[in-house]
DNA sequence: CCCTGTGAAGCAGTTCACAGCG
DNA sequence: CGCTGTGAACTGCTTCACAGGG
């Protein structure tokens, strides 16, 4: 078992999966560094390392096998645990988030529904109930919620944070604009279309820009 | 003006605009590079290197004038240029985001909403119309659109962004959980639920994370 | 002979540590 | 005397280039 990624890999990771899930459904048994470096989008070279990071599993002269590289790249990330879900926040971008995620792969469930106005707990939003969020703590330990996501606004988002940790949930996804203070052992990422455009509005201005990453993240 | 500004610094400007907005709220004047570091989560002589890119601002023994930097990230980031926005795919998730671009502070109103399906077209979000997307390259010369946002499903993503980098759009982001290929000259910035929470995932998996940065991206 | 795996070189970003100005 | 601005060291990531296996 591969321990200790670089952070620059685990980011690249589920975008190789990505690719690998589409190569699969077109029939590819095998895939060559190079061929899934074009659909991922990055160059050949940088695909090897990251996958060496895995454990090895190429052929040389032929590639990787498709069907065992998702399932290392998935082991890697632990997608074989199941990690439920509590969305907290239910204005516009909770509720998209709420029948959005139902969407996702198996093993990132929403279990839990959260919301601070009266208006909000009670109503159903894509076959879940929306519960008050005094109730987080305990829906946290009864439904043993891995992940946290935060679609609040900014104001209440750092005593949703608190609350959150506090209840012992892994880790946190934050599209609330703001800066949130959180203890080291709780992995937390943020996503916001704000900060996004102002990225974009620079290299916008200066016409001919690099070719994302994202992930910047980690 | 300073030009040429590295990515990584490029990505954290937001978040000191964040920080030095709600200092500016609090009624404080001027800030330290330790104190700005606090509130933006990240340390001191990161802050101070990533200011000297904008040119010289701070006063020795005092800091930095909040107002003045204010205007001088702003300026780095181009956003005394407005930048009109056109959102493309009205499902869930598309909605969310128009209602929630509202609130975004004036630089980058969203002009226009697309979609491909007839029930959506005719109607009306946020007080916007939502136009057939036929009409995407004609919207995009008449408004001056400078960035679109993709929120279709991944099958159709490529075919929006192949769409507006045609029409001349600036850059795009994309919410589409899938690769896309644009030309080098139109900055890409790629937003996606799934795989963040995959890449929570893995730090869960190995108790104890690092500290965010999204970005990751550039 | 093709394609992987990886040392080694190169580059970008971070952190240190301190000189120097207000 | 505090806090900035920055050279210099360091760390981590990317890219190159090639040895070696199938």
């Amino acid at each position: 078992m591969a321990r200790d990624i670089p952070d620059a890999t685990v980011a690249r990771l589920p975008i190789y999966r990505l690719s690998l899930v589409d190569l699969m459904a077109d029939g590819a048994e095998t895939v060559s560094s190079a061929a899934l470096a074009e659909r991922a989008g990055v160059n050949a070279a940088k695909v090897r390392k990251d996958l060496s990071f895995l454990g090895t599993y190429g052929v040389r002269g032929v590639g990787y096998d498709v069907k065992l590289l998702l399932g290392q790249i998935g082991d890697a990330l632990g997608l074989d645990v199941v990690a439920p879900v509590v969305i907290v926040g239910m204005g516009n971008l909770g509720q998209a988030l709420a029948r959005y995620g139902g969407f996702l792969s198996r093993g990132f469930p929403i279990v839990a529904l959260v919301d601070a106005s009266a208006e909000k707990v009670g109503s159903e939003v894509d076959g879940i109930t929306v519960s008050h969020i005094d109730e987080l703590p305990e829906l946290v330990r009864d439904l043993e919620i891995a992940i946290g996501i935060i679609a609040t606004p900014s104001s209440a988002a750092q005593e949703v944070a608190d609350v959150l940790v506090e209840a012992g949930v892994g880790s946190i996804l934050s599209f609330a604009p703001t800066v949130l203070q959180v203890p080291d052992s709780v992995p937390l990422r943020k996503v916001d279309l704000a900060t996004e455009l102002q990225i974009l509005g620079y290299y916008q201005q200066r016409e001919a820009g690099p070719e994302t990453d994202a992930d910047k993240s980690a």
